[in-house]
DNA sequence: GCGTTACCGTAACAGTTGTTACGAGCCGGA
DNA sequence: TCCGGCTCGTAACAACTGTTACGGTAACGC
């Protein structure tokens, strides 16, 4: 097996033992069981275990990335590509939930690692600046920095609580949260102004909640 | 010293602990040595681990409700004290900067500990149902409950990024987000609609950054 | 076939973890 | 002054941690 290609098994073994077993128990032993492996590989890998979560880190980041630009591109219109863009953030399925619990996971490792917390301020800075730059276009009715930075706040918040509370937060529940704040900031795809009550959100078969996008 | 008083110093030796050096960090041992004493009062004030965790946890959800309900007996209107309620959540000073960072630190140790996720379930709950209730005593355009929920979930993502983040969200620009949004929902306090472009946050000087509420 | 080399599993190391057991010190009552 | 009970610091324990060293083995050039 290709060293990237192994080293891309690691970190996935990273992101579920930090998704199903949390942050305490995210040891080098817990890594090699969840990728199949003895701590050898791991450390032949790695030098060591902060590396291993750089990588781990850096490999969600230009994941979710990847993904975002490939809905950019695809998407209609400027505020389509903003709905896109915030809607691929939420929990909506068991991937999405269980990279918000990741996500949550690394922010909190952060708090005492220095290069994880300064590959999240770049990691967040790069993605205010996207989604800045989403708002701006689309048009909005006020200052586009400050709508995209409490765009992004709502759906990382929304995307946490529901990993964590998943009842309480069914998927409907979060796209009206994105939708009516979409729609209050007069930024709905299709439509300037959205109706006041409900129905902002339209059932789309195409994306399920139980199943995950091949995105992988 | 009381039992109770000294397991409140306890729970906020926790905090300190899990805000300055992170979850990973978080042992009895480092809990002693924030508290000034040795690992036997610790082990001797709760059973185990598990049960510190638990009422630091407990503590940081009723000090803040006790703070939320001090802030909304206060306001003198619906809408003045929906936005004191959402705006002690922001991350606007040290104390709450840590605050948010505990927030973080727990919701990730939640992941492997039953106790903690439901005590958050519930604590988020009781949550959504007061800013809910606020909300609609406030007379929105929308449906209460999802601009609840859409407030709530802006307020703790720009907490914890600004927690993670400071210079990047320093105070103005998280009471911007939060009266920009109050206003694209028609909340805004002593008028009903905001003005379109900046100017809603004017400085208050008893609210400067640098120093801690009083309130503890 | 054979030797070399890189890979990686096994086992060990020292340090740290949560937890327990024990004993010193204090305080109130006789 | 002596005593009993409570508090809490000290020291130990086994389990677990990240990390290192070593040995077997499979692939590859000749």
């Amino acid at each position: 097996m290709p060293r990237q290609e192994q080293g891309e098994l690691l970190s996935r073994a990273v992101w579920d033992v930090l998704a199903q077993q949390g942050l305490e128990r995210l040891t080098i032993r817990a890594v090699a069981a969840a990728a199949g492996c003895t701590t050898g590989l791991v450390m032949h890998r790695f030098p060591n275990r902060r590396a291993l979560l750089r990588h781990a880190r850096q490999l969600l980041h230009e994941t979710t990335r990847a993904r975002v630009e490939a809905l950019e591109a695809a998407a209609g219109s400027p505020r389509a590509a903003l709905r896109a863009v915030l809607h691929q953030g939420l929990a909506l399925d068991p991937q999405t939930t269980a990279e918000s619990t990741v996500w949550v996971g690394f922010l909190a490792a952060a708090v005492a690692d220095e290069d994880l917390i300064a590959m999240h301020r770049a990691g967040n800075r790069a993605w205010r600046a996207r989604v800045g730059r989403l708002v701006a276009v689309a048009g909005p009715r006020q200052d586009p920095g400050t709508v995209a930075d409490a765009l992004i706040a709502m759906v990382e918040g929304a995307a946490a609580f529901a990993a964590a509370d998943p009842e309480a937060y069914p998927p409907p529940v979060q796209v009206k949260m994105l939708d009516l704040t979409l729609g209050a900031f007069g930024l709905t795809p299709e439509g300037g102004t959205a109706s006041p009550e409900g129905g902002a959100a339209p059932d789309r078969p195409g994306v399920a909640p139980g199943k995950a996008s091949p995105g992988g």
